[in-house]
DNA sequence: AACTGTCTTAATGAAATCTTGACGCCCCCC
DNA sequence: GGGGGGCGTCAAGATTTCATTAAGACAGTT
């Protein structure tokens, strides 16, 4: 029987020959899978469903594939395996301090991979329950690791926008005025600049709300200030 | 018997011998106990098991403990208590502004740290989510919020409707002429515009009554003022 | 030195709010 | 019966506030 416990391993890699090679060898194995074909994609999926485990070819088409790397391991704690070109060889140097638990080189063989695969397993964190994560609507705050999703899918946010949002979600509900938003955000001095707030929640809005002519989480109080819907 | 009431403990420490000498102490009061012996050990373990209280010790090896601190409190309600050592005194003094709710000296007692483990916990969260809902017949005034409710669905009130409002429900019952509404929400300049109050009166009415014709709430003392009636 | 991402600042049109005036009603007094 | 004052309603500017966009400033990186 497998001992893969039922892990979800996401596969980062562009060659579909390598890709068909490692669903079979890994889904006998009883692990549970996701491909992406891309780095873009692989992001996607990766923020869309969590694995346990990622195994990321460098050499991608679209994004550089150390990229890729750091921006997984911005959030992900689980364990990345680099898989590498022998002409790559060079990178690998560079790979463990991006942020990978270790590298294969292709051609490789099935057991050396899953050897390795169990090994990093074993290290992870024993995988506490993910996060303290906030939901409202379709949105999802895990204010720990600074990430907000919607609907699945992460969003980016500038460190300002983030402060703006979690300075009103500390308040949901409430109606804040113009300068108690102002003060927690950018300090006592900005206290009077209201447009600075108004071009903030405006790229807020584009990023979060579904239609942001009609905002349903950032709402207006004309003339008093914002409000975070609390529900 | 403990009186710890189970609280979870997180204590962020790098020096093992402290550790060890926390742990002895704290289990055998009743606490649960995580530890991390750096500072993105630390974060992880609170973002994954959400701590009672946590012991931080400021001087870590990996990334600054103010910085922890601060990251922390982002998100985490509950407190904070920092270890620091006798040569690192200066810091104490940005602590508390950094979020720290109390500092305890090492070397330490540990009557000491227990006593402020327990005037911290029980000054946590005094008070839940403390709603100041005032209610008058259908209609219910979350002052805090500044949100007024008739039946459970929300009314919007401009900024002069709603000082008008609450101007009139501060002194619920009382007669309020005319002059003194004026000055209160309008400003002592314009206590002869006895025409303002016609006016949002009537907009007041239009929002909050049933019949606005026939007012429960907002009733007019001909030749004097008005009133909002007491219940 | 160019580049990337972020923040500030300015400018424009749109929306909400406030002010103001006009009108009708009712009651009471002339 | 007529007239006047207090009150309620409505609606049209005038004023303030808001949303959006884009261009410049700035910092950190490559």
């Amino acid at each position: 029987m497998a001992t893969s416990g039922d892990h979800l391993v996401l596969i980062i890699e562009d060659e579909q020959p390598i890709r068909r090679f490692l669903r079979a060898s890994l889904t006998n194995e009883g692990y549970r899978l996701n491909e992406a074909a891309s780095g873009e994609e692989g992001l996607r999926v990766a923020a869309s469903y969590p694995p346990d485990l990622v195994l990321l070819d460098l050499g991608l088409p679209d994004i550089d594939g150390q990229q890729v790397l750091r921006r997984l391991r911005e959030w992900l704690a689980a364990p990345i395996i680099v898989l590498t070109a022998r002409d790559q060889e060079q990178q690998k140097i560079n790979a463990p301090d991006a942020g990978a638990d270790d590298y294969v080189t292709k051609p490789f063989a099935t057991g050396e991979l899953l050897a390795r695969m169990r090994t990093a397993l074993r290290h992870a964190q024993p995988a506490g329950p993910q996060s303290s994560a906030v939901c409202i609507g379709d949105l999802r705050f895990d204010l720990a690791a600074r990430l907000v999703f919607k609907r699945e899918s992460l969003i980016h946010l500038t460190p300002l926008e983030y402060k703006l949002l979690v300075t009103m979600l500390k308040h949901a509900g409430k109606v804040l005025t113009h300068r108690f938003l102002l003060r927690e955000v950018w300090g006592p001095e900005s206290s009077q600049e209201t447009h600075y707030l108004r071009v903030f929640v405006a790229s807020l809005r584009r990023k979060l709300e579904d239609d942001p002519a009609r905002p349903r989480y950032l709402l207006t109080e004309p003339g008093v200030g914002y409000r975070f819907a609390a529900e």
